[in-house]
DNA sequence: TATTGTTATACTCTATAACTATA
DNA sequence: TATAGTTATAGAGTATAACAATA
């Protein structure tokens, strides 16, 4: 038979990885969706959460459910733009912060085991290779 | 910032490729479910409609109408196993063949352009690790 | 009684379209 | 009127549990 497909192959190891990192969002009790925002907005505050939805990639009415929650428990602010007061700043707090940070280290030393098994080489280039075409669908 | 993390650059290829391959499953008619079970079955028969949702990872009862609709366009055939009837015997027909044989060149030429742009080395080095990688998932 | 396949029900997630407040 | 955010409605996808046939 054929070599396996690159959908399939990636789409067995993306349910793996999901599957790793549910725990450690669980006990954060965070969805995976407010972890990519949080993730996103520690990058740079989004100047309007339309910017922000499309930059995750989660559609924007969905969106406000994650941002709901995640500003009831402190770990974001939204506050109108001055400037025009129909936008609203989405910004990262310091308890967001604390605890995407706690999550991040989590679930880099995830990665690490599970990658851990490769030959050095081929995992470098496997990450070389996987970070250049992430950048093709932009 | 930090590294981009796995799930992240996953997630942004995942959906790059799900993108290329829509255009030609719809040009088959096929959904990409369609598609997992179409390859699935030309590895081999399923002896019950059970394993072969296990195989593809498919839940049991949403496999049904996937069946209904590739049976009803002569693309796979479900018999009654004489040894116990209670079980259905899948099987990819001629016609299934032929329709996933299109698909999957089209795929893989698909596959080769996305790829193209890579560093030869990096290129095999990437198949081989995510094909490592993705064996983890069982 | 237990198991395979099927159907039915409820639940979640997603997409679309109204609504409000500002401009 | 146009746009950002919000809410409400409808649709697709998913999971769970009941059902029929066979063992």
């Amino acid at each position: 038979m054929d070599r396996p497909e690159l959908g399939f192959l990636l789409s067995r190891l993306m349910r793996e990885v999901m599957a790793r990192e549910k725990p450690i969002l669980d006990a954060a009790g965070l969805e995976m969706w407010d972890y990519a925002v949080l993730t996103a907005l520690a990058e740079s505050d989004a100047p309007t959460q339309a910017q922000l939805a499309a930059s995750t990639g989660r559609d924007k009415t969905r969106l406000i459910g994650n941002l709901d929650r995640l500003e009831a428990r402190g770990m974001v602010a939204r506050e109108p733009d001055p400037a025009d007061r129909r936008n609203r700043i989405v910004s990262l707090t310091s308890v967001g912060a604390k605890v995407l940070r706690g999550c991040r280290d989590a679930i880099e030393a995830m990665e690490a085991e599970l990658l851990a098994d490769l030959d050095p080489a081929d995992r470098a280039a496997f990450e070389r290779a996987l970070t250049a075409l992430a950048e093709r669908s932009r």
